[in-house]
DNA sequence: GGCATTGACACGCATCACGTGACACACTAA
DNA sequence: TTAGTGTGTCACGTGATGCGTGTCAATGCC
C-alpha cells in the first residue's frame, strides 16, 4: 500500500475516534476555548460573547463545560478563528458519544448485531 | 510526505466535509438506511424497530428525515450493522451544519475573523 | 470611588428525541 | 372471510436543552 485512499483515510481516523472514545472522558470543546483560544487570542468572555453576537451566559455557560456546542455556535466560531465548524463539532461529538455510551450502554449491548448481508 | 500524520489526515477529511456541505444539502441519516441498510438487510421499518429496541415511531420518523439522529441512535446502529458511530453522526452532523448555515447565515457574516495571535 | 469582569441564579421560550396509544389502509396466508 | 403483519400518520405527554434577559454579589484594576 503506498498511498492512502479515502476509505483508508476513514478507517483512520473513525479507529482513533473510537479508540480515544473508550478510555476516558474526551476533552470538551469549552475546555479548548477556556485553556488554549481565549489565552492566545486574550479574549475575555465578555469579549468572545460580543464578537459572536451571542449572551454572556453563552458564552459562560459553554467554557464551564455545561452546555454543549451547537451547530450554530461552531459555525460562529469557525467563522471568527478562522478553522472549521467541525473541528468544534468534533469535539462536541465526541464528548456526546462518551455520555451517550454512559447512559445506554447496557441497552446497547444488548442488542445482537446482524451478520453481513 | 511520505507517510500522512494524523494532523494531515484530519485536514483531508475536514476539507473533503467541508467542500460537500457548502455546495447542496448533504445526505441524511435516515435515506442511507432506507435506501441501503434496510434493503441490504431484508429489514423492516418495525424489524429494525424491534432490533433496536426502540419505537417504531423514532425508526419510521428518523427513516422519512423528520427526525436528527441522535447519538444514542448512533450508538444503537453501530452495534447492530457493525460500523462505527461515527459513520451515522458525520452524516447527521453535515445536515445540522447545513441547516444552521442556512438558518444564521447573515448573522455569522457579521462576524469579523480575528487576525492570528 | 468607579468601572469591567465574572460566576451564579431565576425566569421564560422554543425545539426536539422518545414513548404510548390509536386509527386507517394495504397485503398475505390460513 | 378472517387473522396477522407492515406501514403511515395523528395526538398527547415528558424530559432535556440551547438561548436570551434580568439580577445579584464578589473581584480586581485604574
Amino acid at each position: 500500500m503506498t498511498l492512502l485512499s479515502a476509505t483508508t483515510i476513514n478507517q483512520v481516523r473513525t479507529m482513533s475516534i473510537e479508540n480515544t472514545g473508550i478510555k476516558r472522558r474526551p476533552t470538551h470543546p469549552g475546555e479548548m476555548l477556556r485553556e488554549d483560544f481565549l489565552p492566545d487570542y486574550h479574549l475575555t468572555i465578555a469579549d468572545l460573547a460580543r464578537h459572536l453576537s451571542v449572551s454572556r451566559q453563552s458564552v459562560n455557560e459553554l467554557l464551564k463545560e455545561r452546555r454543549a456546542l451547537s451547530p450554530a455556535m461552531a459555525l460562529r466560531l469557525s467563522r471568527l478563528f478562522g478553522n472549521s465548524p467541525e473541528f468544534w463539532l468534533n469535539a462536541q461529538r465526541a464528548v456526546d458519544l462518551w455520555n451517550a455510551a454512559q447512559a445506554i450502554e447496557k441497552k446497547v449491548n444488548r442488542i445482537y448485531p446482524l451478520t453481513a448481508a
